[in-house]
Formats: C-alpha cells, structure tokens, sequence
DNA sequence: AATGAATGAGCATTCATTCAT
DNA sequence: CATGAATGAATGCTCATTCAT
C-alpha cells in the first residue's frame, strides 16, 4: 500500500524517458501475451535492459501498471479534446468526441487492448472506484459540458444529460470491448456513424 | 493443451452439484479480490474444502475459468432471452432487452464484476476470439433478430441492423462497465431510460 | 515404513488374481511412460478400474512396486533355472543360462525396461541393499554353482569363481541396459554369443 | 519444450561456478535419498541457498539433471581417455580403459549411484535413446577403436568388435550396478581381473 | 544508472491415501 | 469388492522485489 521509497521530487530527463520507454514496452507486451503473463521479466526482455531495472524506475508493479493507465487515458484524452475544441457547434463537437475516440483507438490498438486487461488488475473496490473516477469522471463532464453547450445554443432538446453522457460513453467503450475482442467483428466506422446519428438524429428534435 | 484426466462421460448429482458451488465461490472470491488476486486455495477457503478438491472437479485453472464465464453468459442469456420472448412488438422487445440486461445485471453484480476482471484472463489473440463468439456474436445476432422482425412488421426504419445491433450491445456493456467499477456513479435505470428512447424514438421516424 | 493395515493371510484366487493383473498394467504403463510418470491413476485409467482399488489391494505405492520387481525377478529366475537344468555339461548349462537371460528379456521387453526405471525408486542404501539381495545374490550364487560343477567335472579350469560369476552376470544385466535404452544399437544375439565363446574358449584352457 | 528464458550467451564465472556448485550437490543428494525424493527444496536446503535459485540457474529440473548427467559423463569419459592414451600397445589400452572405469567410480561412487537413479528420470523412448547416444555411443566407439588398433598391431584376433564392445562396455556397466546396489557384494578389483584376463587371454590366441 | 544474483512468498498441479457408501 | 469423493502434503516453478557492486 504504502510505497517505501518515495522517487526523488524532480525527475531528471533520462529518467523520463525511460519511464516513457518502459511503459511502452510493458502496453505492448500486455497487449500480446496478456496481463497475467506479463512479468518485469518479459517487459525487459522485449527491451534489451534487466528487470532490476524496471524495479529501479518504479516503486513496484503497482506503479507500473497505473502509470500505464494514466499514460494511455491521458494520451486519448489530450487527443479527444483537441478534436472537440476546434469544432463550434454542439453537434459537431459531439460528431468529433465520437469520432476522435474511435480514430484514437484504431491508432492505438495494444493501448486498448492492454487497458482491457488491465481492468482485471484492481484488487479492491477501492482501485476501481479511483480508476472510475480517473477514467470515467472526465469523460462524462466532458460529455455533459457539451450537452450543455448544445441546450443553451439551442441546437439540443431537453434531456437527462447525466445519464446520457454515461450512454454515449458506454457506447464507446462498449464498442471498443468488443473490437478489442474481435477486430474484425465490429466496424468501427459504421457503428460511429450510427451512434452518432443515432444521437444527433433524436435529441435535436425534442 | 491435452487434458490428462477427463472427467467420466455421465457426472453425478454430486458432481455437478460440486462444480456449481465451486463456480460460484469462484465468482464471489474475483468479484471480492480480483482475478489475480484468487487462487484456488482462497476459493477453497471460502468453501472450507481444499484446493486439491478443485483441481479434482475441474481439468485445471483454465477449465474453472472458463466454465464459470459460460455460466454467467448462460444464465444472462436464458433471462433475456425469457423477457423479449414475452412480447410481441419489435419495439417493446427491444426495451425488454435492454431493461432485462440491466435487471439481470443488478440482481447479480458479482457476475459480472468478476467478468470484468476475466477479460484479463485471455493470454492470446485466439482465446479473446473464442470469448468474442460466444459473448457477443448471440447478443449481436438476438438484436439483429428483433431488428429483422421490427422491419418486417414496419414498426422500426431503415438502418444498418449490424452495426446498431454492435451499438446497443455496446452501450449496455459500457454501461455496465461503469456500473462495475463505481455503482453510485451512474443510474442504471436512468441511462437504460435514455438508451431505449434515443433509439425507439429515433429509428421509428425514419 | 510400517505398514498400517497387513493382507489377509490367505488371499483368495480372486485377490491373487486381481493383484497379478495390476501389477502387469504397472509394469506396462512404467515401461511406456517412465516411472515418475506413473500414477495409481494412470495404472487405473489403463486397467478400466478405479485407483482407489489399487490403493485396496496394496499396501501402499512400496507394496506394489516391491511385488513388480519380485515378479519380474521370479519369473526370469524360473525361466533360466528351467533352460539351465536341462542340460548335463557345465559349458552347456553356462551358455544356456546366458542365452536364457537374453531369451526372456526380448520375449518380455516391457519388464525390463520398466525394472530400469524401478532402480530408481529405492530410497535408501538399505533398500538399494535389500534389492541386491533379491535381485543378484541368487543369479551369483547360481552361476558359482555352474562354476564349481564345471569344476568338479574337470570342464573349467581355476578361477575366482566368485569375481568370475559377477562379471558374467554384470555382462549380462549391462547388455540389458544399451538394450532397454536403445533396443537397435545392441544385437543381443551376437553380444550373447561373444560373451559365451568369451568365456568357454578361456576357462576351458587354464 | 521451449525454455521461457535462455541464459546469457556468455555464462559469467559466478554463473558457472553455482551450477557446479548446484549440480555436486544435486548428485549428492540423489545418491543418499534417491531420485524420487531429491526435490529442489531438498538440494537447496543442503546448500544453504533457496530453491528459487536453482531455478534461476537452471531452466528446470530437466535442465539441471541432463547437465548432471553430461558432468558425470564426461569427467569420466575424460579420464578414461587420459589413461588409454598413455598406453601404447592395444591391450595395455583396454586393461587400461577397464581399470580407468573403475577407478573413476571408486573415486566418485555418489556420481554413479546417482546415476542409476537418473536412468529413472526418462519418461519416453526418444529420451531413453538421446541418452543412449550420448553415454553409450562413444564408450562403445571408444572401445572398437581400441580393438581396430589392437587388430592392426596384431595383437588382437578376428572378432565381431562391434558385438564385443557392447559386451565389454555391458560387463563395466553390469558391475557397476551390482556395486552401486551393495558395494560390499562385489569386489571391483577383482571383477577388473577377470574380465581383463577373460578378454586378452581370449583374443590374441584366435 | 544499471546489472544480475538472490530471495521468499505464492501458485497451480499432482498424487498416494483414506473412507463412507 | 469396488467406487469416487475428498484430503493434505509435496513439487516444480514464477515473479516482484531487494541489494551489493
């Protein structure tokens, strides 16, 4: 629980970088073998440098693996944002949140696969409600602020906008699973265009 | 890859009596603890048994992993299946199908909070297929098959049936991803409110 | 080490005959899988009864290992002794008991190359002793027998007949050994033949 | 089959030094308790280390007895080799080779008790055969060198060298056995005598 | 910063053995 | 006699973690 050792304040650059390096490797190991057979062993393998290593840039697995996490919501979520705020009417944000979400995906593949993964790491209710709240939070407030956007410009009719954001979110999410699973048993591309359709086509008209 | 002792052909009362109270400790101890965190001996424990007495009524780990996602998967699928059975009309057999999903789900979050975490627990590419045809492709196929009848019957419009049915699936699997990791951050029966009215709303006036 | 439960005194025709057929399926799933492969279970699962039988027949995993060997040993013993006694000479009765020992070793393959994997399933010098008694012993003191009646008869010559009988029967059980480990890279027929001619052309001459 | 992780290219000396370490004491203590019940618990508890380390140093148990193994054979093939190349003359060679062989096991008794308990450790014909081929092949060669030699000198009559190397080879092996069961049951000394005498006085007179 | 030797706890799995039926 | 459910100890093996160098 409580990390012994505590990473100096100020991480040098190299120090960054290998971090950086190592989550990479550790995603794409994940995303091959899965998480239960992914050991320090096999993430310093793949990069040609020892497990001590990974021991040393990291206070333990736990750190390893939520590091990951926060590497690859964040990386999606700067992504997303971009997308979203170069676009001005609510619709149309809603149109890029979707699509970006997905284009992201598709770009990042053992990301999301790995993250599938990783779900099954969490020992407690603890972990994942912080995960939910790290994970789920923004991208509903993103969703809702939105949707907000959208009723004050006019453009959306009235509806549960707490429960819509977590639907659309679901959507995504629930799409990705099953790509995850299967690639080639779900087309992303349609079922973008008929999530947002499906959207966009109803609550303008409220 | 062979399994070295296979169980006789026709197993007794006791048997099957057995394998379904060891699944079922199984569930609890990964909803409670996490996948990688239950090992046969804290099943055993919660069962008082041993763990030798697992490994008697299941061909390994994998066995016991795999028989209790197929009885979660089962159970699911014979509850819905009862509910959109019961009605007559497309639409309203879609809304049983979304509200039954959730129901089932509230009446037996273990399941699928050890789900969650059993995703984690494919190591190849071939595993997480297999699990993607007999997860998805029956939940894909049942909502193709309401979708079919409410064409027929003119109740629903013109739509790709293949990638709405992914959506729908996938938004009640995201929806319940949510729900798994923070049960209070999101109103299951809300969000199915909104999910079954964006979509009947929407595809009727086509 | 001491046995919790003693046999019957007088085992019935069915106890006897039960016992005589698990030790043969012992005998064959040893020499087909190796002994640290072999399991009460395996034995069971090739004799269509269940392990718990075997475990009431013997006394334990020793017992019925110790009863393989010996009837290993017998049988073999009963064979050369048979070949031996039927002939007059002293010469002759040496290259009958050789060719006997090659004889029954090619009719019952299996045995030896399960006896083989026995050697190492004593645990203790005692029991690795105890063996030797049973074992050679007997063969050494009946190939001295030979040795003193060529003797007596004034067919052999002087020699340490006891040093004598341990190399005759050390050729012997080390042809079985190349034998039982590789069956075509030793010909038994020829190997027995050099070794006959070996020793009569020599002794005969002191 | 295939090991998870290979060992550096270039063993460093400490490397090399702990599996010698490792392997001397593994023979040991499969010389005094047996084969079956030389776990990697019991070798490390003799040396002071855990047994997570042998299973560093080693990939596996099969791993650490075929380099057992191969270290029992060679040191002995080697000095086998070092006395026969000291004689000139074909039978002062194979006096020397039957002596050298039985030096050699007096010398290192722990290493052949152990190996007899070893020949236990295959569990297919096609081990049972590499085995051959790696022990049985050169002494054999060896042996029918020797014999070539001894025929081009002169020294040696007409025989089948190829029948005669086995039952040379058999009988070193066979009293090794005999010795290895019960030390005190057979005097090596003499044994070497006899077969020395049995062989050379018989095939220079053909 | 990086290595690799070493640890120790934990794991699934095997198996002889027991025993009620 | 025979079964099959159940035990419990042991086994090889994995792996995150520590640490001297």
């Amino acid at each position: 629980m409580t990390p012994k050792q505590t990473k100096p304040d100020q991480p040098t650059f190299i120090e960054e970088a290998r971090r950086k390096q190592i989550i990479d490797a550790a995603l794409e190991t994940i995303a091959e073998q899965g998480y239960t057979q992914t050991s320090f062993a096999e993430i310093a393998k793949g990069l040609g440098i020892t497990k001590g290593l990974i021991a040393y840039h990291f206070n333990g697995k736990h750190d390893l693996i939520t590091s990951a996490i926060h590497t690859i919501l964040n990386q999606q979520g700067v992504y997303i944002k971009t997308q979203v705020d170069s676009q001005v009417q609510a619709a149309d944000k809603l149109r890029a949140y979707i699509q970006a979400s997905f284009e992201y995906m598709v770009q990042n593949r053992p990301h999301f696969v790995a993250l599938v993964d990783l779900w099954g790491s969490f020992t407690s209710a603890e972990e994942k409600q912080a995960f939910s709240q790290t994970a789920y939070d923004p991208c509903r407030a993103h969703l809702q602020k939105i949707f907000r956007i959208g009723r004050e410009r006019g453009e959306f009719g009235n509806f549960d906008a707490q429960a819509m954001s977590a639907v659309v979110q679901g959507a995504i999410d629930g799409l990705m699973l099953q790509w995850v699973f299967a690639p080639d048993a779900v087309d992303l591309k349609a079922a973008s265009r008929e999530l947002t359709g499906l959207f966009i086509g109803r609550v303008t008209q409220r």
